[in-house]
DNA sequence: CTGAAAGCGCTTACAG
DNA sequence: CTGAAAGCGCTTACAG
């Protein structure tokens, strides 16, 4: 192509080098009007100056690595986007990268890798499994970072930040909510293995029920991640048998809708036959017919506040302290929660 | 941090800086044992490339600019992730970037300006307004690219590369399946200005509707996006007066879902009291409940076709020929279509 | 098969 | 306020 560069601009407004890239810059340290004269030079040509040379010499790339871990939760897609928003704000670029979310092939490592390799300034990782936890600790000093949507428990001491919603809390409303609606025996649907998401909803959810006296039996999910289909198939066990229970939370919106079809194809009604609710409150949930009651995570909060935070660590290089930041979730109330049906 | 370099590679294993660049980038011209001893230094050092410097002293990045025109609709969240897939199969990494659908600060030709700056090998645009399509013609000696989902009518001669689904064709069978079913009344709700896309489709559905002589009456959108919202505020108006039509096509799912919420909202039933059918079919459209009947995009063909053919153009370097490629939609139905009722 | 040297396009002390 | 020079970490003819 014969790109015009940095050195084209100089030999054309006769200064050095330097004096462009200070131009460049806004570099304090030039005369105004040579500032002027170069940056007309620059408008005149259409000058782009080459931002690799540039993060090569300045060590600074002003991008950020992004790693989501599944395609199939428009979760992970709306928060991305939030993500690249803030990012822009504070002057950052996104380098988004595609994650698998099943256990044998995870390739987490090899991308956070990729990312350092690629100079990135740091990781934002939208990543509950503890797997995906531990590794970006372990690469806590070769590139700061910060886990979105999830947090460690804190007793475990994981040396890395975080930025999540409340969900022990959040679970608690949940059962409190149930409980007060009239339910007694409820399920809990669709707890991932090796997530401390699930791992604290779980937890929240069974010991404010514990305290309110409400039953409560838990079905897994053998899965690592939250589907509709998966949903659906839990559901489908689940409703054939005659259910003692009144309602059903699921650990995820993802899994409420499978249910959610699962009645449809029975001919249950929702919240006729039994309540139904979700956490999440991804975009789908707020849907005309859907209309979910459900936790909802704060999506742009976690992506403003996780991208604030990795910045501060970006600018003040290592620090040894890490955040561990909690935002209160909300209780959205829809269409598919009522108090339980009279039984006969 | 005195990251490692490949210089230290050279000196911890004997050789030049030369010889470890082969080894690393498996060139043929070099002896099978000296590779593995570079290798294996690299290994035990825990070496990794500086892709920024790479990237600078070969010109070529690998990584590929994604410029996404809205953040509200899922279908271009779904396909950036589509095209991070396509991607990654092919050796390249994404770079996204968020543009303003927004006439007055679009900044597409920034972010364009941008990714060259950032040297990217090539630049995905999935924007169907004849803005962004012109943009990508005049950047066209700069940078590969290719416009993804939308195609500009062929005799305007625009000289850029797409993929689409074939808005025109898609569109007449739309009209031709509310025909089959009764229709002869319609109305086509939502057409975009200043979008290819939307102008094929209300081209395709009149054409064939006049054809078939069905009466049409169009209500274009304001907006430059298509919203829930959007749909919501224009059904509402819709739908307060007497409707003689007993069936809406909208231009685009989202609006057909903002359809059904006013719908809802005054209590008519979909299909029972009018037809709906929408364009696109993102993942809400196929949702329990909702289960709207659609024209499918073919969101990964998109991506993927969208992908190879930008990796072929810049394979080969520049060339002067475009290609438009055309995919044949399909007609996806779903639960909101039924004969019209009987009128008394 | 291997290496010395130039170069990619910038930034950044350092000297003036 | 300005510039010459070194350097960022690689690749790539070119010579041997």
């Amino acid at each position: 192509m014969g790109r015009i560069t940095i050195r084209d601009i100089a030999r054309l407004s006769g200064v050095s080098v330097t004096t462009v890239s200070r131009a460049l810059n806004d570099d304090p340290e030039i005369r105004a009007e040579t500032r002027e004269r170069v940056l007309r030079v620059c408008r005149e040509t259409g000058y782009r100056a080459n931002l690799l040379a540039r993060s090569l010499s300045s060590s600074r790339s002003h991008v950020l690595g992004v790693i989501l871990p599944d395609i199939s939760n428009p979760f992970y897609a709306v928060l991305s986007l939030h993500i690249e928003s803030c990012a822009k704000a504070r002057g950052y670029q996104i380098m988004l990268c595609r994650g698998h979310p099943d256990d044998r092939n995870d390739n987490t490592e090899e991308l956070i890798s990729y990312l350092i390799g690629q100079q990135v300034d740091g990781i934002l990782l939208p990543n509950s499994s503890s797997r995906a936890t531990a590794l970006l600790a372990r690469y806590d000093r070769a590139i700061p970072s910060v886990l979105i949507g999830s947090a460690p428990p804190e007793d475990l001491g994981i040396r890395v930040n975080s930025v999540s919603n409340d969900n022990y809390m959040g679970a608690q409303m949940a059962a409190e909510y149930l409980h007060r609606l009239g339910h007694r025996d409820v399920v809990y649907l669709g707890a991932r293995p090796g997530s401390y998401t699930h791992a604290l909803r779980h937890a929240g959810f069974l010991a404010a029920a514990k305290r309110l006296r409400m039953r409560v039996e838990s079905i897994p999910s053998p899965l690592h991640a939250s589907t509709i289909a998966q949903g659906r198939t839990m559901a489908a066990a689940l409703l054939r048998r005659p259910m003692t229970q009144t309602a059903i939370f699921c650990a995820a919106d993802m899994l409420a809708l499978g249910v959610m079809e699962a009645a449809d194809e029975l001919g249950l009604d929702i919240p006729g036959d039994f309540s139904l609710m979700g956490y999440d409150n991804i975009d789908y949930s707020a849907l005309p017919k859907i209309r979910l009651t459900t936790v909802a995570q704060p999506f742009a909060d976690l992506a403003r506040e996780g991208v604030e935070m990795l910045v501060a660590q970006i600018k003040r290089g290592e620090s040894g302290t890490y955040v561990r930041r909690l935002i209160t979730p909300t209780l959205v109330e829809r269409a598919t929660c009522a108090p339980p049906p009279a039984r006969d």
